[in-house]
DNA sequence: AAGTACAGGGATAAATTTATCCGTATTGAA
DNA sequence: TTCAATACGGATAAATTTATCCCTGTACTT
């Protein structure tokens, strides 16, 4: 496991969710998972920009922070579904009103992005 | 500056949300400057676990990114002051949210977090 | 016997983000 | 003249996060 160095800031509401959501990947497999997309290979298939390596390890993150949990089936091929806990459900207003914002401002944060990639003028 | 290698994902909301909001310090300073804590030096001092150069960066790339604005003041010792632009002021109910969320939960949240710097059983 | 579906993770490289150190500039006060 | 206050950013190191590559295992199908 990577030991860390750095103390985790946890010293209010904004260090706190910080920790469990700001992944790459996390809050998009919350909003998935919240949609009954339960199944690892299902969400990697609604998640193709990720590697399904990548998905496991945030899954994994998200199981130990407790926002979801899973149900392995004893069976062959095996069968994993994850579901949200109570404190994963509670978020999810908050995360539905983030993915609305973004796409009710998709045409600014857009247009602000591929200025990034714009090399300064010559 | 740095030279992006890897694409931005810009699919949907939630891919556009985070490349503008998911840095380290930028919700804090959001809600900072929406509390009207808007001086660079005054806003260090609300936030003195991150150096005043990170700060720095991540005001820069807010604006870059047009939630916030800032006025300079032609005088000496400098003046500067940030504030929110109405897609800065727009989004702040929801990170208003996320440090509640972050608060109510602040219990269950510190206890995940730190059985991340617990070794693994001997 | 070989291929497919399914889920998982070790090892390592690469990319990105943060941290640290230090220097610039101006005016007024001690 | 030297120091404090104020703000800004270059250069580089360190830390952290993501990306890549590849291997394990079982049961069913062809």
């Amino acid at each position: 496991m990577y030991e860390r160095k750095l103390p985790i800031q946890e010293e209010c509401g904004l260090d706190l969710i910080r920790e469990v959501v700001f992944g790459k990947w996390k809050i998009h497999l919350l909003y998935y998972i919240s949609q009954g997309i339960s199944r690892p290979g299902q969400l990697q298939k609604n998640i193709p920009e990720a590697s399904r390596r990548v998905l496991n390890i945030q899954l994994n993150q998200l199981e130990d922070d407790e926002l979801v949990a899973k149900k392995v089936y004893d069976q062959q091929p095996p069968k994993v579904e994850y579901y949200l806990t109570d404190l994963g459900k509670s978020i999810m207003p908050i995360i539905n009103e983030l993915g609305q914002w973004g796409d009710d401002n998709s045409e600014h944060l857009r247009r602000v992005i591929k200025k990034r990639l714009v090399l300064p003028e010559a």
